[in-house]
DNA sequence: TAGATTGTTAATCGATTAACAATC
DNA sequence: TAGATTGTTAATCGATTAACAATC
């Protein structure tokens, strides 16, 4: 690990998506020049916090020129990893796994949806975005084979915790995991969560106070 | 608005939905009863932060007993809203649209999704999960009759903005947002964003550093 | 060179943790 | 009453903002 990189707080990296998604705009839109302050209105945070950000990783930018956006994009992509080329599978295919097999966003960013699990025998066998979905019996078998990253959760709330501890104990450390409950680990795995309705409490909470 | 809950800080609002999910969980295991000590070794934070956190909103504890588990739950969903019955529409019924309208979990939070709108032809009049799919043309029609708090938008990343000025045109102020973009809005109105590409993207980083 | 804008240090602000008196 | 645990103040820690010298 870099001896820069490693100690990068958690509040600066949690950001980084957001930078990268905003420079993935405005390369598309044929800028190719920014600075803090035009970054800053765009982004709505001030521009020392943006300065201050990329400082943690030693700095981009040119004084009296400002950030070339593609080398900007470019290393904060490389910063996150997503020049690794991560591969990942879906475990359940219901709605929320199929909009995920579908969804060619994550193929932009660099993850590569390598393969399907769910436990429905309708399904098992066919393809979906011309991925196979496998039995998900078969999932100790296919990663035992298959080099994989990550494993996205979408399986229901019940059976959430047993898929993780089944995929963890194949050597998989990433999880992301897109059921309503949060799943326990050992040190060492990391886990993301996306829970909707956490989002929609937080939305209640400031249409109330807002 | 009360004069206590406003002085809340947005960190310690965004620990409000984790909190009411555990209290869900210790509710229907059975728990009646519990100290800030025990709640924080379950969650993993420390039990000052949690006393800190509920005194914002008046206390509700009781020295040298804790916390009465349905009393915390009970109060944390007042707070957050969910006691009010909001309303909901889905617009954009692909996979994403679909998983969300079969979602029986936001219903156990007090959500109602109503109706759900869509511009493909064969799936305009049909029933999801026993609700009406409307054509995306009469958004405006049918939020003019009826009363609509939130709408979930799971539509392509190109149609976002314009179907958020619609609704907040139709005096909508609180927009769930799963599309992989951001949604510029005056002030006065809640924006609340799903990005799943961005919980991937951190997850790649920690994979890397941790 | 003059102007612009970064990199970086110092000042401020806010959040977390520690500690303990109040009280059930 | 004694023990437990909160509510709350004070101390610490960390993050954000301001400021400006360095430099392109």
């Amino acid at each position: 690990m870099n001896e820069i990189e490693k100690n990068v707080p958690a509040v600066v990296a949690k950001r980084l998506p957001r930078y990268y998604r905003y420079l993935s705009e405005l390369l598309s839109s044929g800028v190719n020049r920014i600075s803090s302050g035009e970054l800053s209105s765009l982004m709505n945070v001030t521009a020392s916090q943006i300065r201050q950000d990329f400082n943690y990783f030693g700095g981009f930018g040119q004084q009296g020129y400002g950030y070339n956006v593609e080398y900007l994009h470019k290393t904060i992509g490389e910063i996150l990893g997503l020049d690794k080329g991560n591969s990942a599978i879906v475990i359940g295919v219901g709605n929320l796994g199929r909009a995920i097999a579908n969804h060619d966003q994550f193929e932009k960013r660099g993850f590569k949806i390598a393969a399907l699990f769910d436990i429905d025998e309708n399904i098992v066998g066919k393809q979906i975005n011309g991925k196979n979905v496998y039995h998900t019996d078969e999932l100790e078998k296919y990663l035992e084979s298959n080099k994989t990253d990550i494993a996205i959760l979408t399986v229901p709330v019940e059976t959430t915790q047993d898929v993780a501890d089944r995929v963890i104990a194949c050597g998989i450390s990433g999880l992301l995991n897109f059921s309503d409950t949060e799943i326990k680990t050992e040190k060492g795995i990391s886990v993301e969560n996306v829970h909707f309705s956490d989002a929609l409490m937080m939305l209640s909470y400031r249409l109330k106070y807002e």
